[in-house]
DNA sequence: ATCATCTACTCAAACGTTTGCTTTATCTGT
DNA sequence: ACAGATAAAGCAAACGTTTGAGTAGATGAT
């Protein structure tokens, strides 16, 4: 049997009302009854219903988390910073994945508000899905991506300057003929990556060469499969810049069964420094996102807002990580 | 404002137990007004409150999840199981990381149950940390080792047989001189591998000679460093045991570093079988777990317990996944 | 016409708390 | 001895649902 607050009131001939204040320290209880009341609830087991709590105190002091995959650890850097500010701020999360399904993102979105979450951290499986207020009627953060609605809060990368940075750098390297080895291309960081790749070409007099460019998905596979398509239609591809740093794994992969060398014969740059690239016989020359800050920062606006401010954002600076996959020739 | 059911009952002249029977799809209701309750329902946006229902429905339909870390991949992938099979139950994920500290374990252990979770999956930071029945009144599965407790079910891999073919195959392999490089020496998985590495070193007719074992922590720069301390200590070493994956991936790292030939010189075999090692740079010799099947076990073994059944227990067979970093000589 | 049955609906209690208001008892100062 | 203040406790409503029991009216069989 649970026992209720009701339980420790008959035992001890007192009204719910005493003990509650008495539980949860507030004024009106004497000290004698007040340490009769905490050694009973304590012999027998008494647990508060957090449910019964929320109910009446208008919040579940729970956050709702929906991301599209865990397994990449990107992903995981940054629902480790997520949940390190939630254990700090007394939230529990209740976690999601929507597996890259929008539909299971939607439904996951609906179901937290039914549990009345105090607030919501998103990245959405399509980053151009737009949520109105009546989709999200609690406060929310998307990562990731900018929203063009102004209710959500949101953190991401500066995309655009991150791609920038890695094709400057291959072609401050001497690579000439990039190729961009995309993921979904429908994903905001993805587009913005591609933006970024194909301006600094045109901008540096190289010829922007649609053949070199091919979106996928964001994995090791799906890399793998790109390159190996890019690289049988335009053998003259110097380096590759994947959208991605898993992506980045399968080029790496790719080029290593075919015992190309790297970064002699071809330069290689990803982006997210994800834990692996720092790998040695990895050693993937990169675009760092800070992903636990990112984590971090999430939970941060997403608090905010919950007291009460307006919705922030957050953007990050991407930095060039030098490592072996490229190098000046 | 937020719609309740009482907002649906005034709007249309009706009864509070009308409408929640009309939205639950239960007898009792006209068709005509079934029709009128889920407009009304609808046009006002109405979202029943999950907290009142799960108080007088006596169950919240969330299960609590607390592993140790999520960074690394052993633990992600097992959590992507469990996600998969609570999303086809229906039931909700409170997730919480106990960052190794067995207080912050207990604490959302008690956190949960106050939830009114329905059940909890638990990888305990310490192997040998005892939970009563008191302090887990609700259906609980154990991940990744056995509790001496019958009130719960657990879900492992069967780590004794594990090391014993680890060790084997080293020896099959001709290395004479093999270390074992531990994780936390109270991680029962680890002390089960030890074990077993022990045993078939003297039933082969090798010596055990301690300082050719060690312990730390489950981490890359633990392997690594341990590596360094044994081999420089024992440079007669020709094989690395390592407890873990990740630790092996240390033990490759200051190999690497010193130059030294996987597997000519030096063979290397892990455990756990995670993603990474089947990298092609990498191509650790692991044996495997299914990680991705514990989770789902851990998550059906709860299930089971929740509908009633009393706790079963699933071992997992190991096995050897043969790769790059050991070979015949 | 009478009774039973069914349907559609309402009433009110229950889930386990919190909290504003009221009551009772004790203490203080005059 | 008495009003007034203070402290400790109780009462009851509220949070938003579900659900068993009750009711009024219609239908049907005898």
């Amino acid at each position: 049997m649970v026992i209720t607050i009701k339980d420790i009131a008959e035992k001890l001939g007192l009204s719910y009302s005493s003990v509650s204040r008495a539980l949860n320290n507030k004024a009106g209880v004497s000290d004698e009854t007040r340490k009769a009341v905490v050694k009973v609830a304590s012999d027998l087991g008494y647990s508060p219903n957090e449910l019964a709590r929320s109910l009446v105190g208008k919040s579940s002091n729970t956050i709702g988390v929906v991301l599209p995959d865990i397994k990449n650890s990107y992903f995981s850097e940054v629902l480790q910073g997520i949940l390190e500010g939630a254990s700090e701020a007394n939230l529990t999360c209740v976690f999601c994945i929507s597996n890259w399904s929008k539909d299971r993102e939607k439904q996951y979105i609906a179901e937290l508000q039914q549990k009345r979450i105090n607030g919501i951290i998103l990245k959405r499986t399509n980053d151009y899905t737009e949520y109105t207020q009546k989709d999200i009627a609690v406060p929310a953060v998307i990562i990731e991506n900018r929203s063009s609605d102004s209710h959500f809060g949101y953190v991401e990368v500066d995309n655009h300057l991150g791609a920038t940075i890695a094709t400057k750098h291959l072609l401050d390297c001497g690579y000439k003929n990039i190729a961009f080895v995309g993921g979904l291309k429908n994903a905001r960081s993805c587009v913005l990556r591609h933006k970024g790749y194909a301006e600094v070409l045109k901008s540096s007099g190289f010829e922007y060469v649609k053949e070199r460019v091919s979106f996928g998905e964001f994995t090791l596979d799906s890399g793998y499969h790109q390159t190996k398509a890019l690289f049988e239609k335009r053998p003259e591809i110097d380096a590759f810049f994947g959208s991605n740093d898993v992506i980045s794994l399968g080029v790496l992969k790719y080029l290593h069964e075919r015992q190309i060398h790297v970064p002699e014969q071809i330069g290689v740059i990803g982006f997210d420094n994800i834990q692996l690239s720092d790998y040695p016989t990895i050693g993937l020359t990169t675009i760092s996102q800070p992903t636990n800050s990112i984590g971090r920062s999430a939970f941060n606006l997403l608090y905010e807002q919950i007291q009460g401010s307006p919705p922030h954002r957050v953007i990050f600076q991407p930095e060039l990580v030098l490592r072996g996959t490229t190098r000046k020739r």
